[in-house]
DNA sequence: AAACTAAATAACGATACAGGAATATAAACG
DNA sequence: CGTTTATATTCCTGTATCGTTATTTAGTTT
């Protein structure tokens, strides 16, 4: 039985920019950062230690995420601070692991 | 002040599954597709049409839609219908939908 | 202002993936 | 069995993007 769409039709337009969206988030680092940075809001230096990623990835990973609507930039002095500017972003990163999560319920899991 | 994350600690193999279910839903053909088939299942030929997309390519799209587990197939003679195996998956495509409906609110909409 | 620091950007090589064209598989049917 | 039809797969090309290294920008300090 088809389901009712609680989402309006989409325009080839509207499939694009959702597809973009979904694109953000499909790269483990980015991932990671907005991890790290539901715990709060850290600057680019502890950012790098905490991914173990080059501080020219990290930047990068930020400048898209930042693009995205998904995190907000704050500078103070030589630092800049970045925090999750989109709740909602983390409600759909949640969905995803549950989904995960029950497909491997009874497998050798990746989540510590 | 930190978000209290619904979501378990993820390990680095787990932000790359993560990641790549994301990228499975980063492409606006398989959004599409996924969309049409929450009308109903479909075989490869209605799909075709309703995409209007090469026959080569949307076998392809939902050969990755199958992987992801996202979708499934039944085979009748010459026929493969696809259908929508994951009801949360469409979960996901509602709330970034809305995420950007919130963003479009006054500006010249992708919304029909 | 010169030196120093944090972060951003540029340039580059490598890999991944979308889409098209052609071909292969597989089931139905004469 | 040969042919036709529906779908899958292979090969190819172009493009996008990841990560690295090197450089630039911006703000601070002496």
């Amino acid at each position: 039985m088809p389901r009712k769409s609680k989402r309006p039709k989409l325009t080839d337009e509207g499939f694009q920019l959702v597809a973009q969206r979904f694109k953000v988030l499909s790269e483990p680092v980015r991932l990671k950062l907005l991890a790290v940075l539901e715990d709060g809001e850290q600057n680019v230096g502890q950012l790098v230690t905490l991914t173990g990623q080059s501080q020219a990835n990290v930047s990068k990973h930020l400048a898209t995420l930042v693009a995205a609507g998904m995190v907000g930039r704050r500078k103070e002095g030589l630092n800049a601070y970045y925090f999750i500017s989109d709740p909602q972003i983390s409600e759909l990163c949640d969905l995803m692991c549950h989904r995960l999560e029950k497909e491997f319920a009874e497998k050798k899991s990746p989540f510590a």
